[in-house]
DNA sequence: TTGTAGGCGTTATCAC
DNA sequence: GTGATAACGCCTACAA
């Protein structure tokens, strides 16, 4: 037999408005009363059933806003989509998404457009620049009982309730040892960054070098260059690298820019002497996939990590349930040419 | 504005269980009416809400059954923690979980329980043996009005309404990928099989060499042996296969008895010639990647099918919602020593 | 401080 | 064939 808050309150010798109110933290309450109900609630061991949850939660209007670094990144395509497909699974719940796309890493920018959201907003699915404003910003959104989640970065010292995305640094390890299985452990590497400020890109190369000091002495970095995640700054400074580095084996792809190192290698016509990993699946490294210039790139679950954060947020809202880990890790995979698709 | 039943009664005029028995095919409808009702609903998009259904629900009494051949098989430890933790996330729907478990491929057997089980049952979860017999009763099951969903293993023309697990065909032409990837394409291939006479076994068989033949010219396939998923049997049946072809280079375990083929190999003390590639991460085979005698293993998230499979029912039973897809295939995710956790 | 009652959307059971 | 009504469990406004 379930415990509903109607069977407790039977027993108590008390109306259900009561317990509700001991249950839910609304005060006015005799201290007595509401220890009672506390000690029947527990021995029986009252769970609140979600159903009854969501159907009363309806008469609530909930906005969830949803502002991501999406613009020219294909990367955050799949998690758009995994964040539109869990808005269609709730909407009949009468939960609302809002989403905002933004392009490049201004901070004034970011926090101009949480201001110009927050008005009517419950909570907040973000990807936030790593700034102290930013975190200033969540802070004073949770203080203004805006529930926040952050996605694809975290700020770990913030009051955000839980991040949702992957281990960076196990990615960098992860790329270190399937390069290893594939040169046999030696290499001479070029890493091609996305960009030396961005937490997560610069956790990826130490975890990278984490592996090598631990199991490859015969690794060796020879060059370490940026390309801002631009395709054609990536062309341009990988032939660079390249031609100043002929000794280069293995080129360590730490972020975007993806299609224009593999062009770069192309051009140079070395594609057969090099090993080259990147980072996740968008079309363009597909294709080189495929063309055998790639031979892995590790996969971070993007879908999952949209639909994930409207799960956590939803459970929030809807159900009252804080998430159950304050960091929703997604594995770092590989993929090669055979379980890409 | 949502559109419900009570909604769609006063536009037409007519009753909430008019309405109700329209949309849910109850019979006992006037034509006129149906048609009125029907129209309705679909011009104004009616969507039925699965809080106040679930709720609903709570009246009838849901038991699921799960049959799996899962005792002296790791594999399925993850598959049953998923399974778990759905019936607790359910359990408030009042929704129970049977759960049977057998050893070995014995018909007749899996049969018995089956039918020991099928009274009180509203759906089955079942890992079924390839043969016709099962199919039969799958059908009889079904006949009865019990949703049926098979799990890790397919049995494609029964009529079950799902089916979750891998992709064998395409989980051994990944083993072929990465072990292409490690031996820079050269390798004499010593394959250790679990049962010649097991479906999924023998789908990656075929999907190994299928790239071979598309990729791999340098391959070559020295010897094919069976352990039957023991490990004892594989030891002793890998050190005789290892003796017999000393050339042999790389082995690729296509199922059960890891831990058995790894000791034999260690205990010939050939662990620095050999390439191995296995499927799934139980503690055993995770123990041999540590030592780094197995390079890579092939993943096919275990947790996810036992936890997806209990949702399709549940969503059915609940919800009243057939699977949106007929086959639920889960990746095969390639693990190395770096991203095993 | 506590109780009452109605509503969220669906379904089952009666009565007509 | 159809309609009315009472659940399912929770929340909240209002009355006491």
């Amino acid at each position: 037999m379930t415990i509903t808050i109607k069977k407790i309150a039977e027993i108590c010798g008390i109306s259900r408005g009561t317990v509700d109110r001991v249950l839910n933290d609304r005060g006015k309450v005799k201290a007595q009363t509401e220890e009672l109900v506390k000690k029947v609630a527990n021995e029986l061991g009252y769970k609140p059933n979600p159903a009854g949850r969501a159907l009363a939660a309806k008469r609530k209007n909930l906005v969830v806003g949803v502002l991501l670094i999406a613009e020219g990144n294909p990367f955050f395509d799949e998690v758009i989509r995994g964040i539109r497909v869990a808005e269609k699974e709730y909407s009949v719940y009468g939960m609302r998404i809002v989403l905002k796309s933004m392009k490049g890493y201004d901070v004034e920018k970011q926090c101009r457009i949480i201001d110009s959201m927050k008005g009517e907003m419950n909570a907040l699915i973000l990807n936030p620049i790593s700034d102290e404003r930013i975190k200033a910003k969540i802070d004073e959104l949770v203080e203004l009982g805006i529930f926040v989640v952050t996605l694809n970065n975290d700020i770990e010292n913030s009051r955000r309730a839980c991040y949702i995305g992957s281990n960076y640094f196990n990615g960098g390890e992860t790329a270190c040892g399937i390069m290893g299985l594939l040169t046999n452990g030696k290499a001479e590497v070029g890493i091609v960054t996305g960009s030396f400020k961005a937490l997560g890109h610069k956790q990826r190369v130490e975890g990278f070098k984490h592996i090598i000091e631990q199991k490859y002495p015969e690794f060796h970095i020879v060059d370490y260059v940026e390309n801002d995640d631009d395709d054609i700054l990536a062309f341009e400074i990988t032939k660079e690298m390249l031609l100043k580095h002929p000794d280069i084996t293995a080129i360590f792809i730490v972020a975007g820019g993806v299609y224009g190192v593999c062009r770069a290698v192309l051009s140079l016509g070395v594609q057969q002497k090099l090993t080259i990993i990147s980072f996740d699946s968008v079309p363009t490294t597909v294709e080189m996939l495929k063309k055998q210039i790639i031979q892995a790139t590790i996969y971070q679950h993007p879908y999952t990590q949209g639909h994930k954060s409207v799960d956590v947020v939803f459970n929030y809202l809807v159900h009252g349930l804080q998430p159950n880990k304050v960091q929703h890790i997604l594995k770092n995979e590989i993929k090669i040419l055979e379980n890409i698709n």
